[in-house]
DNA sequence: CGACTACTTGAACAAAATCAAATGGGGTGG
DNA sequence: CCACCCCATTTGATTTTGTTCAAGTAGTCG
């Protein structure tokens, strides 16, 4: 059924895995001698496609930042029914609340490509927090913009059709690049259908019908003929 | 439609109102003179049934604390459409994040039932949270609870039919009160009905089909004749 | 008692999942 | 370079699930 290899391996961070954590909103603005603290001594993990990184329900001793590639993390019910949650790239952080309040990891974590992610020893994390209030402050946003994420994406769930969903997606696409008319998908699409809560089957079919609204699509890539247009799709339905 | 009126009203907090407070176990366990330091300024509000406590999109520049009574938090479309994000009594701190991050209300609250609540300063909470960085824990593992409720809610979501979320919630309530057998809708069914996603209509047809689970109702009241068939139930589908 | 509201039930309808079968690249080995 | 295979995607037919619309029941509060 599954291939149970989970290639996965440890190394040692580059000069430029130190600048893409650098790069994270999370600990860019660390001073130097904080940063250098937490960092210094951690080692960077490289996984393959579909490694897991972290499994549902285990302590998370260590939390990730990503530094290359993609990673989602996902849900699992016991009839073997997976849910994503959400799907993260470089500059995210992981499972921060969980290292933090030491509760059990409330999602499994793993690699869409090829990944390199920068770990990060939670002890450590926790003790420069109470010395650093500012890096509490920034964890506290980062908690916030997970929870806000996930407040969207139930409601979407709940009110709106998935073609709705498909739409809104696509619009947050564009504006993620300053309100482009063409963007691209930026995964497979079982992967996005999955993440809008969907069948692949559906999400084709959900494309279909964007097309009836002036979207042309070829391969990955989308045009939006009328932004507007596809925002009252999205808000009000068909 | 819908009565405009809002019947809220503000309060000076009674000796029982800090003692409620004071059993919340976000600031239950501050000091004295912390504790003081942070309520005495403060007002209580007075909500009637579906008064509107805070709207989507404002400012919080304060949180509330649930002393009485049920509120919801809902998201509504641009269609309409609304999401029951949660319901929350007694102890519950509300808008925390949002307060302390300054960013825009990620819901609207109203009560359910006529409700009491205790507000709180939100520049009077960062201030101490400064100063105290076990507040700032206790904050941070509130945060982390609201995330872990809605990763749980978009897994029901995504991955069980109505009807297995129903049997979720009513093993919840069950385990709530120390795996009784006998459990009390807690609110009225159209609430619920939203709280899981689906219609009134769906969630009545929904307790029919529990009732081939061994599942009793009368009135608001059920009997779980086998915890363990309706959690298969609840897992594995019908 | 009567009106209101919450809930239930039924029938028709819509949305999405499932099952099954094409289509169509991309990459590999010959 | 080409044939072939693998896998993602699409398409079609069907079934399941849930919504909508409409009507009916029941409990509650004046």
């Amino acid at each position: 059924m599954s291939q149970p290899p989970a290639p996965l391996s440890v190394a040692p961070p580059t000069d430029e895995d130190m600048l893409a954590v650098r790069g994270s909103t999370l600990f860019g603005r660390l001073p130097e001698p904080a940063f250098r603290s937490l960092f210094e001594a951690q080692s960077v993990v490289v996984a393959g496609k579909d490694a897991r990184l972290m499994t549902w329900g285990e302590r998370a001793d260590i939390c990730y930042i990503v530094l290359r590639g993609l990673v989602k993390l996902v849900r699992t019910t016991a009839a073997h029914e997976t849910a994503v949650l959400a799907i993260h790239g470089p500059g995210r952080a992981l499972m921060l609340t969980e290292g933090l309040t030491g509760k059990p990891c409330s999602a499994t974590i793993e690699a869409v490509t090829p990944a390199r992610l920068m770990t990060l020893d939670v002890v450590k994390l926790r003790r420069r927090m109470q010395e650093d209030s500012a890096l509490s402050r920034a964890l506290l946003m980062a908690a916030s913009v997970d929870l806000r994420q996930l407040v969207a994406h139930v409601e979407e769930l709940k009110a709106m059709t998935g073609p709705a969903r498909l739409a809104a997606m696509i619009l947050r696409l564009s504006e993620a690049q300053g309100g482009a008319r063409q963007v691209a998908l930026p995964y497979e699409k079982q992967l996005i259908a999955g993440r809008l809560g969907m069948t692949p089957e559906s999400f084709s079919r959900a494309i279909s019908q964007l097309k009836a609204q002036g979207v042309s699509v070829s391969r990955d890539k989308l045009v939006i003929a009328d932004v507007g247009r596809l925002r009252d799709f999205a808000h009000y339905g068909g």
